[in-house]
DNA sequence: TAGTGTCAACGAAAACTTTCGTAGATCCCT
DNA sequence: AGGGATCTACGAAAGTTTTCGTTGACACTA
């Protein structure tokens, strides 16, 4: 299954994970402050992520209901791999290694990365 | 400056950051192997990502000489910044956890991940 | 019941990316 | 000088993504 979103459907990807299973007129209202595109092209987006399996939808309702069909951190899994092989010669670290020098993480967050790679000191080579 | 490469430009900067600047002819002949496109395909690329900016020629010669206006390091710092925009939120910190709980990195890499973190945990908050 | 508003569906257009055939210029070899 | 190889330039086509106008169905309400 296709699992790239592109980055339209991640914008309304991302309102699904937030709010959870919602109608195109509750994506396109959370939508409205990031994006000027009119409610037609949120539904257009929305029904082709359908097609490709991106998202599920109830249609019981008359406003028929949709939601992810991948979770957040599965998606996020795959942006990353796709990232790492295109731009990092497949090396997660060097990406990680990219990421810290970049941008500033909070004291907690750093606390948090020190931990996962304590968990992960044993396995490696 | 458009500075988000798309999957094929990409192809085409890395191998210009492997060999330096180099003719249509050897970037063409190093993407052989992971793509069937012809010659002129990887030649319309590079004219283009030429008028995009993200490379630049040196007509001199008749075989022109292209390469990458940006270095390795800064496109690949904007790809993350725009894939922890797009997908974690702005939190960098999400996406290297991400990262770091997906795939495996040598145990050197980890050293150096930490030498990083160390490295930052003075100014952060 | 007539009018108003909301909804999905459809199709089309615009923008962007990727592909390649063809043409014309230049170079090298004989 | 002639012939073949190599190069850029040009334009077109196909695929994908994003956009939105219009239509017809349905629902609410005055």
């Amino acid at each position: 299954m296709k699992a790239k979103p592109t980055s339209g459907e991640l914008m309304i990807l991302q309102v699904l994970w937030d709010r959870g299973p919602s109608t195109v007129r509750q994506v396109h209202a959370c939508l409205e402050n990031k994006t000027d595109a009119g409610y037609t092209t949120t539904l257009k987006l929305m029904q082709i992520m359908a097609e490709k399996g991106l998202v599920r939808r109830d249609e019981r309702e008359r406003a028929h209901v949709y939601r992810a069909t991948l979770k957040q951190v599965e998606t996020q899994g795959r942006l990353v791999d796709d990232l790492v092989e295109r731009a990092f010669g497949g090396s997660a670290a060097a990406l990680v290694m990219r990421a810290l020098s970049t941008k500033k993480a909070s004291r907690a967050e750093l606390a948090e990365i020190r931990r996962l790679l304590d968990e992960y000191e044993g396995g490696a080579q």
